[in-house]
DNA sequence: TGATAGGTGTTTTTT
DNA sequence: ACACCTATCA
């Protein structure tokens, strides 16, 4: 542990060594922040403290599982939870079922299931689907409900016509929830929120239970989260938090800023830490990154720095088209490869996900490894929804969104009438649809009707029978009874489906949840599934380029990293209801929009490339596009300009000569020059196991030996060069390209 | 009851 | 451009 600290700066070791009382971490990009809150945990067990005493949240699964890795890589006793704050409260909320006035057996909705709900709640509140779009009035309420807004709150506050509508229909909503014994994703928070306001028992409890507490991006918490956390570390006041104002992206989603800038006001005591040296990335790369953050007013100043050297500039690539733009890109990461950098080194960022498709498509045609790294394409695929549909309705029997999911899926004649029937009829008489159709005839069902109805209750009956089963039995058990190789396999389905291998693939993750979590119930296999999303299951290493939103990019690092689409409307993002000239009333928005190109940018260690097209498909119209105003906002200093724009050739020409570029190697004069760039940059490429190469770093080198980095040359690779003071044979100065140095501490 | 066509809306970003 | 929903027909 003490040859651990010896290799951290004096802020980090001040983070790992504070114990007792609120701790504030005020650290930039790429200032080795989770480095410090991994060791803080580390540093915590070896002190005594037991680790399921402590409570570690972070923002993302993928990021709690990371730091279990790390901590256990430390070789520090398991046993501390390391969560999300969904993750934490969904579990919470089972052993506190009572007080939140919900059963253990609870669903938890997605966004799929939510629409669904509100479709049914606007057709029971007679507003008509039409007239407003459901996903609308969805946002709406979650934003209520993310301010601790009741529907009553909401229908006294109301403007209009349309606010009532909105508040008639959140408060049937909620009613449905309630009947279905289901939550949303926010009511996680706030039911558990709500569970410690009004029970001191449980607040007594959990803080006990969890003495030392940390929160991880906490720039990006809500309130409910704030609630939560304040409530747990009443008594003992041990809150550690972290995070960076800078890098807040999600305040559309409720976060709100003002938690990490007011937490000195909540904690007058607290120990504040600022974090500012930059280990990630190169001077160019930082020092363009914070010309850029610089422009946003409502911000505290934050001076980020770096020993590394300059490193190649930033290169602002100039398109005429999308198809243009990717081609460039993928010969780019082309040149790169065939230079010898690893592709999962690579990585390629955009505003929104459709943006990925003309990215992919080149990537196919120059024959480049990727994988694109979506939120759900695995949970969201219609086979494993429906499995997931009849688990869920065995453990919760009032899921009546599930239940209709799967009623007639696969078919059994069941049809719109008979379940309009039963809907109607279970609606009168409060109870669920499924109970409904074990009612059959008495139910007003005509005798055939019946008769499915019953068939269909008897089978979901039978099949609860085995709830107390392992996970794995219980999902194999489904799929055998259900029929569903069979219902798959009748169903049509477009050449190579993996549809078979999907379903498949959920007995698996059924297996690694019950060999993690032995005995764990179904409830939680469900829970645990609901919140966990595929980028969870995303780890780079697989020798393939990874694309991604800038939103999935927090927190991650790559050594290469190309933005595309920066362009006006769309990087700062503009919807489609927003007026035409950025207003004050935005400017919130447009500054977060601008955090977001930040963080974008501080992912890269050594070579950054800013992209845009003159002109872009959008919505089917293509549309000429402007530059982001963001490119000039960086300023000039370490940006290189390639503009290699033609003067206004038709679209289709583009995309033939996008296309040539690839096939027939043609060698007209644009594209010799669009080369010639690119071989110039791939000498400057700097690799990565360098990155954190600074003054005060223990190298090894295969002759001689270990040694202490004391001076780093500003020249730029392949011939940088640094000063090393070898413990045997004294001071030497190496060229970094010729000597296979291994970085063994820092 | 299921398949198909045509019309409509859609696009932020994610737990 | 595309996905999804609804209305219409077999």
């Amino acid at each position: 542990m003490d040859d651990l600290l010896a290799s951290l700066n004096d802020p980090q070791r001040e983070v790992v060594t504070h114990v007792d009382g609120p701790m504030l971490v005020l650290a930039g990009a790429g200032s080795g922040k989770t480095r410090a809150i991994t060791y803080r945990l580390a540093y915590l067990i070896r002190h005594d403290t037991p680790p399921w005493n402590v409570l570690a949240i972070t923002f993302t699964n993928k990021a709690a599982e990371e730091m279990r890795r790390r901590v256990e890589a430390l070789n520090t006793p398991r046993g501390a939870t390391l969560c999300t704050f969904h993750s934490l409260c969904a579990a919470l909320l089972r052993e506190f079922a009572d007080r939140a006035g919900i059963r253990p057996n609870y669903s938890i909705y997605d966004r799929d299931d939510q629409v669904r709900l509100v479709k049914e709640a606007m057709t029971r509140a007679a507003v008509p689907v039409a007239a407003v779009v459901p996903t609308r009035v969805l946002a709406k309420i979650s934003h209520a409900k993310n301010s601790l807004q009741t529907p009553a709150a909401l229908a006294e506050a109301a403007a209009g016509d349309r606010d009532r509508q909105v508040a008639e229909v959140y408060r049937r909503y909620e009613e449905l929830l309630t009947a279905n014994n289901a939550l949303d994703f926010d009511d996680l928070l706030l039911r558990m929120a709500f569970v410690l306001r009004d029970n001191a028992d449980v607040c007594e409890l959990l803080g006990r239970r969890y003495q030392y507490v940390m929160i991880d991006e906490y720039q990006d918490t809500n309130h409910a989260q704030y609630l939560l956390a304040r409530a747990i570390t009443l008594r003992h006041r041990n809150l550690a938090v972290t995070g960076d104002p800078d890098q807040s992206i999600y305040a559309w989603r409720g976060a709100d800023i003002s938690n990490i800038l007011e937490f000195e006001n909540d904690y007058p005591d607290a120990k504040v830490i600022r974090m500012e040296e930059n280990y990630r990335s190169t001077r160019a790369i930082l020092h363009t990154a914070s010309n850029l953050i610089t422009h946003n007013v409502m911000r505290k100043d934050k001076a980020l720095w770096t020993q590394r050297p300059g490193g190649p500039n930033v290169r602002l690539l100039y398109c005429n088209d999308e198809h243009d733009e990717a081609a460039r890109v993928a010969g780019r990461i082309g040149k790169l490869r065939d230079a010898g950098v690893p592709c999962e080194n690579i990585t390629v960022f955009y505003r929104l996900n459709s943006l990925s498709r003309v990215i992919e498509q080149a990537f196919l045609a120059a024959a480049l490894p990727y994988r694109v790294a979506r939120g759900l394409e695995f949970f969201n695929r219609k086979e494993v929804r429906d499995l997931l549909a009849y688990l869920k309705l065995l453990v919760n029997p009032d899921d009546d969104v599930s239940c209709l999911r799967i009623i007639n899926t696969p078919a059994r004649g069941i049809g719109s009438v008979t379940i309009d029937h039963l809907r109607r009829h279970a609606r009168r008489g409060g109870g669920a649809i499924l109970s409904t159709c074990a009612c059959g005839l008495q139910a007003g069902l005509k005798p055939p009707a019946a008769k499915k109805a019953l068939a269909f209750a008897k089978l979901i009956e039978s099949l609860q029978g085995l709830l107390e089963a392992p996970v794995p039995d219980v999902v194999n058990h489904v799929i055998e009874e259900v029929d569903f190789r069979q219902a798959l396999a009748s169903r049509e389905e477009p050449r190579d489906s993996p549809t078979w291998a999907n379903v498949m693939e959920l007995v698996n993750t059924a297996a690694e949840f019950d060999q993690a979590r032995q005995g764990g119930s179904l409830a939680e296999f469900l829970h645990q599934v609901s919140l966990v999303s595929d980028a969870d299951h995303f780890d780079g290493g697989d020798g393939a380029v990874t694309l991604m939103t800038l939103h999935a990019a927090k927190g991650l690092e790559f050594p290469v990293v190309f933005i595309v689409g920066c362009e006006d409307s769309l990087l700062p993002l503009k919807r489609g209801d927003e007026p035409d000239k950025w207003s004050q009333a935005s400017r919130a928005r447009y500054e977060e929009e601008r955090r977001l190109a930040f963080v974008g940018m501080t992912r890269a260690m050594d070579e950054l490339t800013l992209s845009c097209a003159r002109r872009r498909m959008v919505r089917g119209r293509t549309t000429p596009q402007a530059a982001s105003p963001f490119l000039e906002e960086i300023g000039t200093d370490f940006v290189t300009v390639e503009d290699l724009t033609t003067p206004a050739p038709s679209a289709a020409a583009h995309r033939r000569l996008a296309g040539r570029f690839y096939t027939d190697g043609s060698s007209d004069a644009d594209q010799r020059r669009i080369i010639e760039a690119m071989e110039v940059d791939a000498e400057q490429y700097v690799p990565s196991q360098y990155t954190y190469l600074r003054p005060g770093c223990r190298v090894y080198h295969p002759k001689f030996g270990p040694g202490l980095v004391t001076n780093m040359g500003t020249q730029r690779w392949p011939d940088t060069r640094i000063d090393v003071l070898f413990d045997d044979c004294g001071p030497k100065r190496i060229v970094l390209k010729h000597a296979d140095l291994e970085l063994i501490g820092q």
